[in-house]
DNA sequence: CGACTGCTTGATGCCCGTCAATATCCGTGG
DNA sequence: CCACGGATATTGACGGGCATCAAGCAGTCG
């Protein structure tokens, strides 16, 4: 795992670990008290900053750690043999990377930085170790994993059962909600993906991608200009993954 | 699998929990030496028997338990308001239900048997209590979770980039290797799931599903009569997954 | 500023969805 | 035992949604 450089960490580093983190509500500390979190500072020393179109890790390398993205954001990429690739999902802050590679100790995808990005570097060996001895901590993780079972639930429904507007809106209701939780405009904000990763996301093509945001803005929906979004009419969004297609 | 009858758990029936299991190397006692199995024993006391077309658990019920299928297979069915409805996965003995529930404490979606059935009933509370204490078992069950969200993630790849007659290879080609894992036949089993099921699991209609297994049969590939499938040419299917479709 | 990457928009074609008819299987009851 | 009905599967005809191919536009960075 290429570490960039190891960046040698500083006593103000320290300081600003879980216990003085701004992402607590988001991140792995939900629900642990003020001395569980302290526990988590030690195990959460390291952080590591990525720069946008680098790699945090790549499959097959050896999986040591999970990352809790601190700021920026990330995508995740599974690969195929022939070439073809897929994004898995978008990463923003608070959330949690690396979870595939516990399975079977190597990375099953790649993990890039969308824009310049910082991670906390939480090794996996002593969390299981923190966790044993916490028990919100144990659980809180649990719900971490068990969440993003779900959420790939909710994109297989939308990959196998919605057409191309309807996973369009989808993504931008998601989004404009990941951004509400974060104290960021529900309505106003900038992609930090392309058209191309948002289609590879979502199982289109990138011309599709742009014909289906021109089609929101001639319907009053949405406004777009390249990478910036407005949403004009949530509750028309909404209706739209509502109905098949039709009324 | 009909087991009979003798609903009430004998002691015999306790006897033959995971300590005695012959899917141990294929279900949550993967690693554990046989003092931790014991231990094992002693939480997964319950069985529960689901007859063909009922459900083991609803989206909405409190989540109480995971559940190892020990006989038969189940499908899992993520709904959507407007009833459609998404096959999310297909499990047979040895897989873990349920994990999707530990997020909310609620279900999120709903696991039918698609032939009589039976699960060990994993009440969670006392397995995150045992997991403390057995740190085997804790790394074992990370791995289970894990797993699920690697595989989630190659359905994804699946719906997001391949072509109906790849989805169709790749689905045939994971279900032989799962049998051969089991020690049945890698080149010939029985279906449990409806074209209808299978189509909504691969994000295609139930006709396509059809048409897809007798151009395979056309081609050489395999046999089908209704719910038998006999795998000819392993090899032609696995050439299937490399192309886009072309050469 | 010019090369480049990313986005938009149009024209065309094909894969798969839709609709429909028929066939096959299976459980039930006469 | 066979007849019957409902669920499931197969097959055909047709159309639409999205992919593909292609051209031009917009923003960016050395």
């Amino acid at each position: 795992m290429p570490r960039g450089a190891t960046i040698p960490i500083t006593v103000a580093d320290l300081k600003t670990a879980c216990s003085q983190c701004n992402l607590q509500e988001l991140c792995l500390p939900v629900g642990l008290g003020n001395a569980e979190i302290e526990q988590l500072d030690a195990l959460v020393g390291a952080r590591r900053r990525v720069k946008r179109h680098q790699h945090l890790y790549r499959a097959g390398d050896t999986f040591e750690a999970i990352y809790a993205v601190r700021s920026g954001s990330f995508k995740t990429n599974v690969l195929f043999e022939d070439g073809r690739d897929q994004v898995t999902g978008f990463q923003m802050s608070g959330e949690i990377l690396g979870l595939d590679g516990i399975s079977t100790d190597q990375h099953t995808c790649d993990a890039e930085a969308l824009e310049d990005s910082e991670v906390c570097v939480i090794p996996f060996s002593k969390l299981e170790e923190l966790s044993r001895a916490v028990e919100s901590l144990q659980h809180q993780f649990h719900k971490v994993m068990s969440r993003e079972i779900v959420r790939d639930h909710s994109v297989m429904m939308l990959l196998g059962s919605m057409r191309a507007e309807e996973r369009l809106a989808a993504f931008l209701l998601n989004l404009s909600q990941r951004f509400t939780a974060r104290g960021f405009s529900a309505a106003e904000f900038h992609l930090r993906m392309t058209r191309d990763e948002i289609g590879s996301y979502l199982g289109l093509k990138l011309e599709t991608v742009s014909r289906a945001f021109s089609r929101f803005q001639d319907q009053g929906l949405i406004s777009v200009q390249q990478k910036h979004i407005r949403i004009i009419d949530i509750d028309g969004l909404k209706q739209l993954l509502g109905n098949h297609g039709g009324i």
